[in-house]
Formats: structure tokens, sequence, C-alpha cells
DNA sequence: TACAAATAGATGACACATCATCGGGTTACG
DNA sequence: CGTAACCCGATGATGTGTCATCTATTTGTA
């Protein structure tokens, strides 16, 4: 078998598991993974756009209209026309979500911690280095880069 | 950024742009990318049953029954009730299905050099055996030996 | 043999991704 | 200015994945 094509085999395989770790985790909350995701983005970026917010997450194509209705519908957000540009809406987390936010934050890190222990002491370097050069010329890797910066420099 | 969660990251955008990639190759043949992947699992294994099938495919939960249909609506693949069991069905390519599959290959050769020249020279080998070692303990591992099984002792 | 448990597949419900299209709002250029 | 091009978001359609449930059939066992 063409080690690219096991290679492809395999991203899908641990992205799928990865996905079904997540929304497990996530389930006892009420969310799924794609929601917590958003829940967590927009509590780091508000007040942002739905298209920032799309540009934030890994769905891109189309702007994420649905997914934010569903956190709209569990009044996790709050969705507001934008005063400077009546097309926008401006996304942001109401009391609720914010309290939501830090167990969905824990729950992330649970999923993480156990990520670690399968992964033991390998060196993730070599394998995170081939799937940036991977990205290199998708809009996901200026996406990664704006989590790290969203993660890193959190607003005060 | 914590780097298994850039890994994460990483691994769900690479999955994407792959798919991505699948999709647009094979949209002038009509079909997805979870169509060609079924249809050539399909001619290799024939005849094969729905859940083997979906065992074969990155899809398991919950035997892939719609997206058989499909197949079936096209005229690509002929389901039909096993004889020694009659609560299965046999999947199998007809003519149209077979004609089909040629193209499908061809077209998915044409993405695995469109990624090779990506990954140029890079070694794949450390992000495989990562990979591998995060599916272990899961069914995908069973999945993807069963899958190079079927490419490497193509049926007579 | 008869009945309970297990299995194969179909189907309904819901979430998500992608594509196309539309309406309202803004920008830019004549 | 005023209109055309562009942009934001919503919405409908389709494909896919997941979960739960249902039916028909087979298997296992009392």
């Amino acid at each position: 078998m063409d080690p690219l094509f096991e290679f492809a085999l395999s991203v899908k395989a641990v992205q799928r598991e990865l996905e079904r770790w997540i929304n497990e985790a996530m389930r006892p909350l009420g969310v799924t993974a794609a929601q917590a995701d958003a829940l967590l983005v927009i509590g780091q970026a508000q007040p942002v756009s739905l298209k920032e917010l799309g540009e934030l997450l890994i769905a891109e194509a189309g702007h994420p209209s649905r997914l934010v209705d569903r956190l709209v519908e569990a009044s996790l957000v709050e969705r507001r026309p934008a005063g400077h540009d009546r097309r926008q809406v401006e996304l942001s987390l109401t009391p609720k979500g914010r309290r939501l936010e830090k167990r969905v934050m824990a729950a992330r890190d649970q999923v993480m911690e156990l990520g670690r222990t399968t992964v033991e002491d390998r060196d993730l370097t070599p394998a995170l280095g081939l799937l940036r050069e991977l990205l290199a010329g998708t809009p996901y890797a200026g996406l990664i880069a704006r989590r790290r910066e969203l993660l890193d420099q959190p607003p005060p």
C-alpha cells in the first residue's frame, strides 16, 4: 500500500476518532464538538462577526449561520447587528454562555490529557512539521496562526 | 499553543483539505469522495455485504445504507439479497460501475500525485508511525490493515 | 422443537459541510 | 449624486455522519 494513501486514510481515521472523543466529553454539557469549539472561539474573540468566526473555525465555506443559530437557540450566544456596518452581526457570549465556556474548557483539557497519555512521550514535532507543510498553501495555515494568537494573547 | 492542540487542529484541517481535493477530482465523474471510495472498495471486495463494506470504509457507525442507495440509484452498484443468509445483501458493481471504477482510480492516482509533489521528499514515516499509534486501540487500525490486504492481494 | 437473544439492514431524526442563490447594505466609480 | 459592483449574512438543497429504533432473519439454548 502506498504510504501516502495510508497517510490519507489515517488522517481521516484520526480526525474521526478525535471528534468522537470530544463529542463524548461534551455530551454531558449538551453541546457538540463543533458548538464547543465555536463557543470557545467566540469567548476569546468577542465581539466577533459571523465571517470572522467562520475564518477561525475549520468550517470556512459558507458562514456558520446555522451553527450559531443553535448556540443562540440555547441562549449561549447573543447575536446583534453591528453598529458600524449593518450588514454584519456581532456575536458574544451570554452570561450562560460564559458559565458553560468554563466547563467546556475543562472538558477539552480532559480530552487533551487523554490524548497526551496516548501520545506518551512521542515527539510530535515531525508530524506537526509535515502537517504544517501540507497546509502551507491553504487558508487553514492562517486560521491556525490566528487561533494561536487568540490563545497566547487573551483579551484583558 | 499546546502542540497537541495544534496537532488536533491540523489533522482536522488536513483531512478537510484532502477531501476537498478528492471531491474536486471526482466531480467531473459525478461522484463524491465517499462514493468514489465505496465504489473502489466494492470493486475490490465484491461480493460484499453492507456490514463488511461499513467495516472497510471510514464511516463505521451505522451501516452505509444511504451511501449505497445513491450508488444503486446511479446504476453503479447492484444490491441483491444473499443466498446463504437472507438478512444480508450482496453488493457488486454493475458494468457501468466497472467502467466508472477505472476512471475513479485514475482520478485518485492524480490526487495522490498532487499530494506527492506537496510532500516532496519529506519522510512520511514518523508521522505515519504516530498516526498508527493513535489508532492502535481503535477499530480503524483493523480497517486500514484490511484495506491494505485488499490492495496487495487483488482478487484473480 | 420452541422461544429468547443476537445480527443485518432499513429508516427517521438531527448536526454539520458544501454549493448556490437571494436580499439588504456598503463602497466605488461614472 | 446615482448606479453598479461588491460584501455580509440568511436560506434551501444535497451529501455525509451519528444515534436510536424497527423489522426480518438467524442462531443458540432450554
